[in-house]
DNA sequence: GGTTCAGTGTTGGTGCGACCAACATAGCTG
DNA sequence: CAGCTATGTTGGTCGCACCAACACTGAACC
């Protein structure tokens, strides 16, 4: 486990800003996030599991195509894959049709590896939201993906995710 | 400005989680910051304006302490006021007790850019909880500081903040 | 009074997520 | 065919967070 980041004190008028508690709270989310893929995530990252998770959903599909949906740089994927594919989580094939192509799927065991992932995400998020109240979860549930959206949203450097 | 991110589709088992909205909220909040700091902050980045706010609320302090108030690391904080000093925002005297440790104080000119970057900041928030109703606003308000705080916190990777 | 010991500032790493530039190659389209 | 676009890859950059090691200081201990 790492050691603290958070602040002894932190100034005013930093405190109440929307994007400090936002950042406050993706920051215990990132340590829920790193802390619980590190013990049970088989040194999986989060681009992994955006990958796995597009590829099962959508089926096979190009490296070039895989980066567009997950919005993943077409470099990072290219790393990525390499990596999944050397644990059988992937295989990619050229494309018979456009041989500058690769084809990417998921394996089964790459399937299993994403639901034993799903069961970790899935108790880190009882974590994350313990502090609230059902009520408090409704509202979060509402709110945030307004604050993620915002229509011509087009650019994105920071957040972590997953 | 950078080219986008945003995932064309996300997959069913990441789009309700609250790791990910999280995640996918404080990608725009970045984004806001990033470009409104290139645009208006001096190449000034997080780490300078928390220093910078610390400094300015508590007085002067020595550079551990910096440290420790504002969630940084020693090796960062050094970093980041080498900066600072370089841009006469912070002057940095040895402690003629502890002659070891430095004491840092912001300067005049150092108070003049934290006001400037303030409004900048201010002028982010708006953009940020545009999407919301003043009445999603106090429930955000409520509900952010429950999400990032958490007792026995002792940890913290990824997030940005600011 | 000399020897440990904790704390301080620095240097130089690591990791992760997000990005960009450049390149060889493969398919089109003119 | 020339020119163009798209693809996968390599090899960088940046911001934030963190860690290890070092030289040095001051204080505590014996």
């Amino acid at each position: 486990m790492r050691k603290h980041s958070t602040p002894a004190r932190t100034p005013d008028r930093l405190k109440d800003r929307p994007t400090w508690l936002l950042g406050r709270a993706v920051a215990r989310s990132s340590v829920l996030l790193t802390t619980g893929f590190a013990a049970h995530g088989d040194g999986l990252r989060g681009y992994h599991y955006r990958l796995l998770a597009s590829l099962e959903q959508w089926g096979p599909v190009s490296q070039a195509d895989l980066g567009r949906d997950t919005g993943i740089d077409r470099s990072d994927v290219t790393a990525a894959l390499v990596d999944l594919e050397s644990r059988d989580f992937v295989v990619r094939d050229v494309d018979p049709n456009h041989r500058r192509r690769k084809i990417v799927a998921i394996t089964d065991s790459g399937s299993a590896a994403l639901r034993k992932l799903d069961e970790v995400l899935d108790s880190i998020q009882e974590e994350l939201l313990a502090p609230l109240t059902p009520a408090q979860r409704r509202q979060f549930a509402e709110i945030m993906p307004r604050l993620g959206d915002e229509g011509e949203a087009d650019v994105s450097p920071g957040g972590s995710s997953t």
